[in-house]
DNA sequence: GGTAACTACGAAAACGGTTTCGTGTTAATA
DNA sequence: TATTAACACGAAACCGTTTTCGTAGTTACC
């Protein structure tokens, strides 16, 4: 019933000729008669014979696996890339081994030191927020140090030498205000989280950038900082709304956005008549929302067809290029009914 | 610059002793004296040595690789289990290499043959849409008959004998439909895809046997079945609740309920005074829509949880016992604004 | 008939480990 | 002093490939 995978000794032993003569037939050399590698081809067929991918690794030196390194994979924007970087891998021939770092620093150095030892031939990683806010790389370094070709996306450092692919973050948020401002709003709001994940600094920064090219005074008490993403208080952003006749907010994620429309919602304000809303990240939420959110999309499936790009082409270059590539993408605003055109 | 890893040869060398006795010291064997142990476990330390996981995969015949492979990964549910999975895997020293069928027969055949080559030690999977259309699961049928352990979540088949984890979808389709009645409800509709799709049927089952069971006749013109998730038509659900007196609806997935009640509210229907709404899967979408949506959860991440302690059982069993287990969780009614409690 | 060239294959090393078994040296015992 | 046991280490096989190199055996040519 067992019918356990063949190798070429097997087919050697039972063919009664060498194992090389049957690795040379099945790759069709020129050096083996016809006759020969007939019989070989026909009999590895018949039984299905298919080399071994751990033995040509260790032969080659080469896994043909990329290593992906995400915070989070429960995370729509990261699962985007995810699914861009599997695409173009798979079609290159390569398998990808997924580990979720959880945002912990620990874990990110743990899986990561795992798989460098032989198991992928380069990773595709975007930092933990533990990583970011210790601002420790020494296991980055390292492993660039060893030759091992690393690709960092959205979340990177430039304590780091290597590839990067990130979106334009603080452009992205400076033309969202600029929109807004646009349309007439005056008192702009920002909620974001704590400044240590790069992301949320340049959001930031476009933020306050936007309002400075519009002569606009920048108002410290527009500003709302929330600790992590899954700690929205509501009572917060009521005293928010309510205290400042805020007519406009950027969020820096699509759940502050969410919550912050359902709460404006239930102190009766309009929307976008009253408050208009623009959330970062264009996900599911934004789409299917009550009113459907204007959002900033990151592209993160072509980011992670583009970071599977670069790493692939150092991965297959014999020579250690020792030039680094960093792709800057355009965010696009995805207008829908949270503001007004 | 570079700092290549290191092995056991390059240490053998170097201490002036063989490969043989390097290995050995290395894992503190008895048999070397403590003089040479200490010189090479210093040595060793001092140049990071870490075997390398291919050679080591070679030799055992196992590579602490998993492979997963999922129909979408930008989808809640699927990497929720996911999630469960590489949580388990990695507290067990596993890694995860994940494939995605994209809902394609093909690729979910390709992806098998090329992680079965000694890339993995096991699979989990859930069918894509393709396959169990096809009803062709040989594919399945010959990994296992290669003593390669396989188990299936949520979209399973008969037809291969194998671990199975699933969630009682019949049960929370019939609790969901009896709270509806229970409520006083009339004229309850179901939204549902083709029912080629194992868990959409199980769904419809259970909508029909709590009908049954509660003596309402079942009306066929209270069935709407779309295509496709991805291809919600408005029109279609707009003359579907305006001719049908519909009081509440049962989803067999958050998209369709989301859209099912913005349209009702554009109708001016009011949730869930007029209408209810209940959906499978407690994705994002349930929790932040507005209303919020009561939902059927699925328990995903436990589901994955389950699914690689399953697997990695087998994988790590001498003996190839040929009893599988099917194991079926229990989903919850989560209560949320779309209905009355 | 001797040499050269070609054909068709096998032996062996290599990738980086683990593990079994053999053996030289020393120390303990009869 | 001869025998034996313990100790500490090395040689070699093995996992499943690939690839280089060597070589029998045939054919061709002068």
């Amino acid at each position: 019933m067992l019918k356990r995978k063949i190798t070429l000794k097997h087919i050697a032993r039972e063919l009664e000729v060498s194992i090389s003569t049957v690795s040379k037939a099945l790759k069709n050399s020129e050096e083996i008669s016809r006759d020969t590698k007939e019989k070989i081809q026909a009999f590895a067929k018949l039984y299905n014979y298919k080399p071994n991918n751990i033995a040509i690794s260790l032969k080659n030196k080469k896994t043909k696996n990329i290593g992906v390194i995400i915070p989070d994979i429960v995370h729509h924007f990261f699962t985007t890339v995810f699914r861009g970087i599997e695409k173009y891998a798979n079609a290159k021939g390569y398998n990808v081994i997924v580990c979720v770092s959880d945002e912990s620093f620990d874990k990110e150095v743990i899986n990561m030191e795992i798989l460098a030892n032989g198991s992928v031939d380069g990773f595709i990683m975007s930092l933990s927020s533990e990583t970011q806010r210790n601002n420790d790389y020494n296991h980055l370094i390292e492993l660039t140090e060893q030759g091992i070709p690393l690709v960092l996306f959205d979340r990177v450092t430039d304590s780091v030498e290597c590839d990067k692919v990130l979106i334009n973050d603080k452009d992205g948020a400076y033309r969202a205000v600029k929109k807004l401002i646009d349309n007439g709003r005056k008192k702009i709001a920002l909620i974001a989280t704590e400044d240590y994940l790069s992301v949320s600094k340049d959001r930031s920064d476009g933020y306050f950038q936007a309002l400075k090219d519009a002569n606009i005074k920048i108002d410290k008490n527009l500003i709302l900082r929330l600790p992590s993403m899954n700690s929205v208080e509501g009572s917060e952003m009521v005293d928010f709304f309510k205290n400042e006749k805020v007519d406009a907010v950027l969020c820096v994620n699509e759940i502050y956005a969410i919550h912050g429309m359902r709460i404006a919602q239930r102190m009766g304000l309009k929307i976008p008549e009253d408050i208009s809303f623009i959330g970062f990240t264009d996900g599911i939420l934004s789409k299917f929302s009550n009113p459907t959110l204007t959002s900033i999309a990151q592209h993160g499936e072509r980011m992670g067809e583009i970071a599977a790009e670069m790493l692939i082409e150092k991965v297959e270059s014999e020579n250690d290029v020792e030039t680094y590539r960093t792709e800057i993408l355009e965010p696009t605003i995805i207008e829908r009914e949270s503001t007004q055109n």
